[in-house]
RNA sequence: AGGGCUAUCGCCAAGCGGUAAGGCACAGCACUUUGACUGCUGCAGUCGCUGGUUCGAAUCCAGCUAGCCCUG
């Protein structure tokens, strides 16, 4: 028997094809849905398909039948809801526009289910990431752009240690989403033409604002006032949980032109408006630093920056300017750089490393 | 209660006798493993009200109403 590797199975087809590549490769496949925020009972009604809606346990437990491999249910719900659930609402509530896809990676994709496979006598755990993981000159591991520069999703993957990826699989970056779909349906799996994931996972209606209500109650901030960069009150917004950096519409303001927020202040309550152009700068500060590629910063550095998630990337010059912070200054503005989002670095087309941005 | 000005979509605003531009806002869709951005589509059977002139008026005339300004 090969090795063991536990594939975390979402019902859909990217996992599936996952799972289906690994064991025609020879390992010791074991499929494992992670149970995070909904019920049981809720699992079979969902009929979304998605990274993270279970809904698909059928569909997982039925694609694992036919690849004849064992099955199970992890329960994760306790740190999914204390690593992305609270965090989400704890970063809103702050005036900061959190990533929880990027928190789930780490603390719950990986983190958790890593080190139960682990006790489990597994020697990987694999996803339906389209991304790869290489090994540099250095000895590191980092994660690579998935060849097909379309669905990649290296962004939100930047956070993993190098323990952790030194630990992982993922079989579907080698190829093309429309090679998988192809791989799927030819290998019969029962699940070929889901729809691809999207927003929020544990807000299915979209309706994030009042997600945060129900969650934070009376801790939410209530209404404000909309001002300009001067200070003057242009009109009533509706709590800045309502808003993020670089936003247009919704924000009930007619200015005859386009307007966008440009900041946001959780102590007074207000959310600063501003032209187009307001909303580009040229630098950033970012914490909470994760090095994957490159083990440290000693030295200031040019590489390529994305500060969202399909970012297309920015050159810019990194600098270490405390333990764990570091300053980043682009070669060109970028768009709405925002608090609570993650800025990761690349070289070439790999992970080096990446942060929380501050400011 | 003298004189002048203005009344067109939620906001701003074209129109100047020939059968309602546009921008913003708003809504829907697309895009998307976060929030955004972006793109596409939709959005005044009617021009403060009532009459009149005209083949024909939001556009001209009269009266009324409302708001603004000046002078009592």
């Amino acid at each position: 028997m090969g090795k063991k590797v536990v594939v975390g199975m979402s019902g859909g087809v990217d996992s599936s094809v996952a799972a289906y590549l690994l064991k025609k490769q020879g390992y010791d496949v074991v499929g494992v849905t992670m149970q995070i925020w909904q019920e049981v009972d809720e699992l079979k009604e969902e009929t979304e398909g998605g990274c993270c809606g279970l809904s698909a346990v059928d569909d997982a437990r039925r694609v694992a039948r036919a690849l004849d491999i064992p099955y199970y249910v992890m329960n994760f719900k306790d740190v999914f809801k204390d690593k992305v659930m609270d965090y989400f609402v704890e970063e809103y509530l702050q005036g900061r526009t959190p990533n929880p896809c990027i928190a789930c990676n780490r603390f719950v994709k990986w983190e958790s289910l890593l080190s139960r496979s682990l006790e489990l006598g597994a020697d990987y755990i694999a996803t339906g990431h389209y991304a790869r993981i290489i090994r540099l000159e250095n000895g590191r591991y980092a994660i690579q752009n998935s060849v097909t520069a379309a669905k990649d999703q290296t962004y939100a993957l930047y956070n993993l240690t190098q323990h952790q990826l030194s630990h992982t699989l993922m079989p579907v970056g080698d190829y093309t989403k429309e090679e998988i779909r192809n791989i799927a349906r030819e290998a019969g799996l029962p699940v070929a033409h889901k729809k691809d994931s999207q927003e929020i996972c544990f807000i299915p209606d979209n309706d994030y604002a009042g997600f945060i209500d129900r969650e934070a109650g009376e801790r939410v901030p209530g209404p404000g006032n909309f001002v300009d960069k001067e200070g003057k009150v242009l009109g009533k917004h509706k709590g800045i949980t309502h808003y993020t950096i670089g936003q247009r519409k919704g924000l009930n303001l007619s200015m005859g032109h386009p307007v966008f927020v440009t900041g946001i202040c959780p102590k007074t309550g207000q959310v600063v408006i501003g032209e187009h152009e307001d909303v580009f700068t040229s630098h950033l500060l970012c914490d909470t630093l994760n090095f994957m590629g490159m083990e440290d910063l000693r030295e200031p550095r040019r590489v390529l920056a994305k500060i969202r998630y399909s970012h297309k990337g920015e050159y810019c010059l990194l600098e270490r300017i405390a333990e764990d912070k570091i300053r980043c200054t682009f070669e060109n503005p970028v768009r709405a750089v925002t608090p609570g989002q993650a800025v990761v670095f690349y070289e070439q087309d790999y992970v080096l490393g990446g942060g929380t941005i501050v400011e």
